[in-house]
DNA sequence: TCAATGCTTCGGCTATGGCCGAACTATGAA
DNA sequence: TTCATAGTTCGGCCATAGCCGAAGCATTGA
C-alpha cells in the first residue's frame, strides 16, 4: 500500500498520451514552451498548462519562467532513463507494427537522449569503454585511469563532480543495451558537436559526417 | 507522435494502483496466483483477472498455467528495472506520504497477506524466527527441529506436507522485507486469531488486543 | 495608458475504464 | 459421479479525469 501507489502516481502521469507526447518532446534535452508542448500534444493551451502543472508537481519536468514565457524540460536525466526504458518495453510487445521510415532509422543510428548520446553508435561506445577498462560496470561505473588517459589524450575535460554522478548506465531502447549517461556522457556528446564529428538533426536525431564517424570510431577505437 | 502514445499505453498499465501493487508484489521474483495478486492489489477476483489479462498482453508479465491455477511472473528483469526506476523517481519527489489515516496505520501495523499474517509485526516475527535459527533462509525455508520445539510448545499443530510448501517468504508492501507465508504462515495467523489475540478488522486490517499483542510477542520471544 | 500576447483558472460536459456480483468453465478431489 | 476450488466472462454502475471555451491575471511593447 506504500509503494503501490506512489509508483503508480508518476507512471499514471507519463499514462496519459497528451503528457506522454510532451515528454518525448523534451526527450532530445531542449526546453519548450507551454504553447509548444500543447501543439506536440494536440491539446489545446489550457489543457497543456494543466498537464504542465501536474508534471512539474510530481518533479517529473522543471519551469523557468522567462518573459512571458514558461519553459520546461525535463526534471533530470532518472526521468529520461525512465521514458527510455518505456520505450524498449512498449517495442518489444510488438504492438507497435514495423514501420521502419528514413526518420527512424537515423534515430536508431545516433540520437539525443537528454543530454547525452544514445543509439547505435553510442552503445558500442560504452562496451567498447568497458571493455577497454576505461570504465567500470554497474549502474554508475568508475571512471579509472585508463580511461582519464583517454580523454585527456583526445582533450576532452573531465566535469567536476558535483552532485550528478560522472558515469551513469542508460538503456537504450533502440539497441536494448546500455550506453553511457551522467557528467561524461554530456561531455562526450559536446565534444562531438563542438568536433563537427556530426550536428543535430530534427527533433533527437543526430547526423555525423562521414569523417566525423571515422574521427569517432578512430578516437575510440571502435 | 507515435513513441508518445505506445509509451503511454505501457506507462498506463502501471499507472493504476491495483495494477502497480501486483507489480510490485511480483518485484522478487516470483510467481504469483490470480487470487494471491487480486489480495495483494486489493480488489476482487475478477478485476484482478482482468487486470492481469492486460497486463500480460502488454508484455509486463507472463502467465504459467499449473494445475488449477495461473501463475504470474514479471516478464523479465527490464520491467523490474522499469519499476525501481519510477520508484525512485516517486520517491525524490517526496510526493506521497501524504495519506498516512488511520486505516493505513492500522493496514503498516498487521494485517492478512492472502491467508497469513503481514505488516510490521509479522516482519519482525519472520526475522526473529530467522535468528532464532526456527526457520532456514531463502524462498522457502526449512522448519526446524528448533522451530518445531517451539511450535509444539505453543500448541501450534504444524500442517500436513501437501502441495504446498510449508514456509514461504512473502515481500511486505509496507515494510519491504520479508514475512512468513505458506501452510506454516496460514497456521500462525489461525492460531492468533483462535486464541483472541487479533481479531479481522475491516477489509485486511488484523487488529491484536493490548493483551493479545503483549502474548504474541511473548510467545515468539520479540 | 492601452493593446497584444502567453499562460492560468474556472465551470461544465463527456467518456474512459475500474469495480463488483453473478453466472459460467476448467481442473482436481472425494 | 458429485462437490469444491480457481479463474474467466458478462453486464451494469459510477467516479475520475481529460477536454475545451470563456474569462481572468501578468508581462511586454507601443
Amino acid at each position: 500500500m506504500k509503494d503501490g501507489p506512489s509508483i503508480s502516481h508518476v507512471a499514471a502521469l507519463i499514462g496519459d498520451p497528451a503528457r506522454a507526447n510532451m515528454l518525448v518532446a523534451l526527450m532530445d534535452g531542449r526546453a519548450l514552451t507551454v504553447s509548444e508542448l500543447a501543439e506536440c500534444a494536440g491539446v489545446a493551451l489550457p489543457t497543456a498548462s494543466g498537464h504542465l502543472a501536474r508534471l512539474g508537481d510530481a518533479g517529473l519536468v522543471t519551469p523557468a519562467k522567462q518573459g512571458r514565457h514558461r519553459y520546461f524540460r525535463l526534471a533530470d536525466g532518472d526521468v529520461a532513463a525512465a521514458i527510455e526504458l518505456l520505450m524498449g518495453i512498449a517495442e518489444r510487445t510488438g504492438a507497435r507494427p514495423a514501420r521502419t521510415g528514413p526518420r527512424d532509422a537515423a534515430m536508431r543510428a545516433a540520437r539525443v537522449c537528454y543530454d547525452h548520446l544514445a543509439g547505435e553508435r553510442a552503445v558500442r561506445l560504452a562496451e567498447r569503454l568497458v571493455e577497454d577498462g576505461c570504465i567500470g560496470e554497474g549502474e554508475t561505473p568508475d571512471l579509472t585511469d585508463a580511461g582519464r588517459t583517454l580523454l585527456a589524450g583526445l582533450g576532452i575535460a573531465i566535469p567536476t563532480q558535483g552532485r550528478r554522478p560522472l558515469c551513469r548506465t542508460c538503456l537504450d531502447w533502440s539497441e536494448r543495451r546500455n550506453h553511457l549517461a551522467g557528467a561524461l556522457g554530456a561531455a562526450i556528446l559536446g565534444h562531438v558537436l563542438a568536433q563537427g564529428w556530426a550536428a543535430r538533426g530534427p527533433g533527437r536525431v543526430v547526423r555525423f559526417t562521414p569523417a566525423g564517424a571515422a574521427a569517432f570510431d578512430r578516437a575510440f577505437g571502435l
